[in-house]
DNA sequence: AGACCCCTGCTG
DNA sequence: CAGCAGGGGTCT
């Protein structure tokens, strides 16, 4: 499941060996991982291009387009959902079981897309158009955004979490007078970009928040316990490039050494490493948490 | 704000 | 072999 941390990594570890490289063909093998436009557009003008750079918003991973060493007013973005995978392959390589779409370069490497559950999409698009959308959070570039069939998420992002802009000034105001779970919360993208279900979950056990309570319920001192949580787990995720539960490879193919490191994801059973109480599931807003019923109140 | 859906491997 | 998991979108 690439979050943050995970999407990062694979910029990190995908950037270098794509730069400034010529994308010479694009060779869509599942139809339906591509959002927008048709596949054969997408095919016909992704081909061409080189690669500017990648930059990363939550959870998409955006990849600036070149013509000739001028921006091409396109970019890519993809969003791997659950179980997509972007790895950079030599040729001869094997290809994935679930291999889905392919990027050919000049120099003959490709980098794979690859997705069991095909939840994952790649989308087309104009570039102003991204921009635009992703600093302003209009109805009138959602709308725009729909009528062109682009990842309407990526136009309602709220703030990055290890962004200044995210603190607890503004975690606060974000809490103030909602019922719904804190872990909910922090799961909506258009509150803060990038947080999924580890890292909503480890967060709140290192702010010692249970999962469940009502956001408006957290006083000031978890408040900021929270945001501290989330962007010191969310920094050292990346420092481990990442967590690999089963599916998630870096642009290397590696798998990410954050799994190790996890107090309440996945460890349901398990005792607590702070306080050795067995850790416990419960369900929220549709969605399960895990948390030490000891350490979280 | 909650139900349901997408999709597929794995679990009970 | 039904049911669950899960990011995020849609629909109610």
């Amino acid at each position: 499941m690439p979050e943050l941390p995970e999407v990062e990594t694979i910029r990190r570890t995908l950037e270098p060996l794509v730069r400034d490289q010529k994308i010479t063909a694009v060779e869509v093998l599942d139809r339906t991982c591509v959002g927008f436009p048709d596949p054969e557009s997408f095919q016909d003008r992704l081909a061409g291009h080189y690669v500017a750079g990648l930059e990363r918003r939550g959870k998409y991973l955006i990849w600036e387009l070149a013509q000739n060493r001028q921006p091409s007013g396109l970019v890519l973005v993809v969003h791997l959902r659950m179980t997509g995978r972007l790895v950079y392959k030599r040729a001869d390589e094997p290809p994935d079981r679930y291999r889905r779409l392919v990027l050919r370069l000049e120099n003959g490497d490709l980098v794979e897309y690859a997705d069991l559950r095909r939840f994952g999409r790649l989308w087309l698009l104009s570039s102003d158009q991204q921009s635009a959308a992703a600093v302003t959070k209009t109805a009138s570039s959602a709308t725009e955004a729909a009528a062109n069939g682009g990842p309407k998420g990526l136009w309602g992002l709220g703030p990055e979490p290890l962004a200044e802009e995210f603190s607890a000034s503004y975690l606060r105001a974000v809490c103030t007078g909602r019922r719904a779970a804190i872990k909910s919360l922090l799961l909506a993208q258009e509150h803060v970009a990038g947080v999924g279900s580890i890292y909503a979950d480890e967060a709140l056990f290192r702010a010692g928040v249970h999962p469940a309570r009502p956001a408006g319920t957290l006083d000031e001192r978890e408040i900021g316990r929270l945001v501290d949580s989330l962007k010191s787990v969310l920094a050292e995720a990346i420092q481990h490039r990442g967590t690999t539960f089963s599916d998630y490879r870096d642009g290397r193919g590696r798998r990410g050494e954050f799994y190790d490191r996890l107090a309440v994801y996945g460890r349901e059973g398990k005792p607590c490493p702070r306080c050795g109480s067995i850790i416990s599931r419960g369900r929220a807003g549709g969605r399960s948490y895990r948390f030490c019923p000891q350490c979280q109140k």
